[in-house]
RNA sequence: GCCGGGGUGGGGUAGGCGGUUAUCCUACGGGACUGUGGAUCCUGCGACUCGGGUUCGAAUCUCGGCCCCGGCCCCA
């Protein structure tokens, strides 16, 4: 074998496209019931692009070259900065908030592992406009929703306000290189070792910053946890702000009727450019890649050099969605062959009536009947044993005998019968 | 970048302490069967991931590359 595809990328053949293509087209219905349009932006962005947004050393993580003219170009990573971008660029002066979501593939050049590729896809959306906690809340709500159309049904979403921890460091004056640092630390998960670094390795020195940390990052839970933050942060007004729109944010998603939701002040996402909300869904029976969309709210387009303005947004792991998909698959073990290639097979009996099944083929086809004709020559035997795996449901059998009636034989597939139909009455008769 | 497990026809596999023609299933082509399908039988096609080493002889042992799987690091 010659060539081989390049590590970390795939093949989609058939059944798998099949499958693809109807997650894409739920996700899509439920994308536009909330108003939301689709857009598409180039594969490739000035590497710039993406430095600006995540920093220098996001370039070992990406497929970056040159371009002939010298350009530096690297293929997106992802689609939130290619999005921000297509804003400041054409959408700056539309009437707010705008709603739009993408699907489309991501490159990052990293070890492929489970769950993980080379090239992968991703289907989000951004909300650029909205006052913070309704607009949140819609879109936490959109993404559950997302889930259930999928049949999706053991996710758990974990949300934090971000703006919570930046008012105490604000409060203690910690600068933004251990900002960085903590927020690192915290979004590993591992509280063990958070506390560890933090009680051992002094990276901050204010033992009462340090204590309120390791409490804060512990509380998770349902709504009552909101009261635990409130009693711990009390002397820190900093923090009111924050706390009182994480409140509001989730009293908006009991209108929104969403319930499955976990406060979790853990929650972090690496990035430095959110701001508040953050979130992120998970489906545990997926093990180490169990997460399966991540979002929040941030601040790009200002970094971009446009004007300052809220915006959330959030993006699935297009490929984990499908493996959670695939993985109920086969435990509820679906037979899977009832699916038709075609309606009509179309078997011209002998050469001399190619011709004629080359035009009821194309009538059938303009009418929107899904059709096969054989092109290969096959004997009669092979014309039947060949519709019978496209699974068709209508076998036109066109011989000489029946064009000399101007008719042809349609044989009904499942049944077995068969009648002799007048070529104008094709249609009828299959479509009744 | 690190650790572990792997790689045998298109798909799934057996063999694996070195030794003759590499096993079976399936898929595919042809035929039994020149105008009636899913069955059966016959037949054909088709593979040891790549490269070096050890050896009279390597799918088998050994080293390295590539790729896949799982985990770590990272995860915008």
């Amino acid at each position: 074998m010659e060539f081989k595809k390049p590590r970390g990328t795939r093949d989609f053949l058939f059944d798998e496209m099949r499958e693809r293509k109807e997650t894409e087209n739920i996700l899509r219905k439920v994308f536009e019931n909330y108003a939301y349009q689709e857009i598409k932006t180039p594969l490739f962005e000035d590497l710039s692009l993406f430095t600006t947004k995540s920093g220098e050393q996001i370039v070992d993580q990406l497929y970056n070259f040159k371009d002939k003219s010298d350009r530096e170009i690297a293929l997106r990573p992802e689609i939130t900065a290619p999005v921000v971008r297509l804003y400041t660029n054409e959408l700056q002066k539309t009437a707010k908030p705008i709603k739009l979501y993408y699907f489309g593939s991501c490159f990052r050049y990293e070890r492929p592992q489970k769950g993980r590729f080379r090239q992968f896809w991703q289907f989000g959306c951004e909300l650029i406009g909205a006052k913070s906690p309704e607009g949140e809340a819609e879109v936490i709500a959109m993404a559950e929703q997302s889930l259930e159309d999928l049949g999706i049904s053991t996710v758990e979403i974990h949300i934090n306000h971000l703006g919570i921890i930046r008012a105490l460091f604000k409060h203690f004056n910690i600068d933004t290189e251990i900002q960085e640092q903590i927020i690192l630390l915290i979004d590993k998960g591992d509280k063990k070792l958070f506390t560890k670094e933090l009680t051992e390795n002094d990276i901050v020195d204010d033992s009462k910053l340090k204590d309120i940390l390791i409490k804060l990052i512990d509380f998770v839970g349902n709504e009552s946890v909101l009261n635990d933050i409130d009693n711990l942060l009390k002397d820190y007004e900093e923090t009111n702000e924050s706390i009182a729109e994480f409140k509001q944010l989730i009293d908006y998603l009991k209108s929104f009727n969403v319930s499955n939701y976990t406060i979790n002040l853990g929650i972090a996402r690496g990035l430095d450019y959110y701001t508040g909300i953050v979130f992120e869904i998970y489906v545990p029976e997926l093990g180490a890649q169990k997460q399966v969309a991540g979002g929040g709210s941030y601040n790009l387009v200002e970094l971009f050099g446009g004007e300052k303005i809220e915006s959330t947004g959030f993006a699935f792991g297009f490929d984990r969605l499908m493996n959670v998909i695939e993985h109920d698959k086969t435990k509820n073990k679906e037979k899977n062959e009832d699916t038709s290639i075609v309606d009509v097979f179309i078997a011209p009996i002998s050469k001399d009536t190619r011709e004629k099944s080359f035009e009821i083929g194309q009538i059938l086809r303009n009418s929107n009947i899904s059709t096969e004709i054989d092109l290969s020559r096959k004997k009669f035997k092979k014309l039947l044993i060949t519709a019978n795996k496209l699974n068709a449901k209508y076998v036109i059998l066109v011989g000489e005998d029946e064009l000399e009636k101007d008719s042809v034989t349609i044989k009904n597939m499942a049944s077995g019968d068969q009648e002799l139909v007048a070529i104008d009455d094709i249609l009828d008769y299959i479509n009744l």
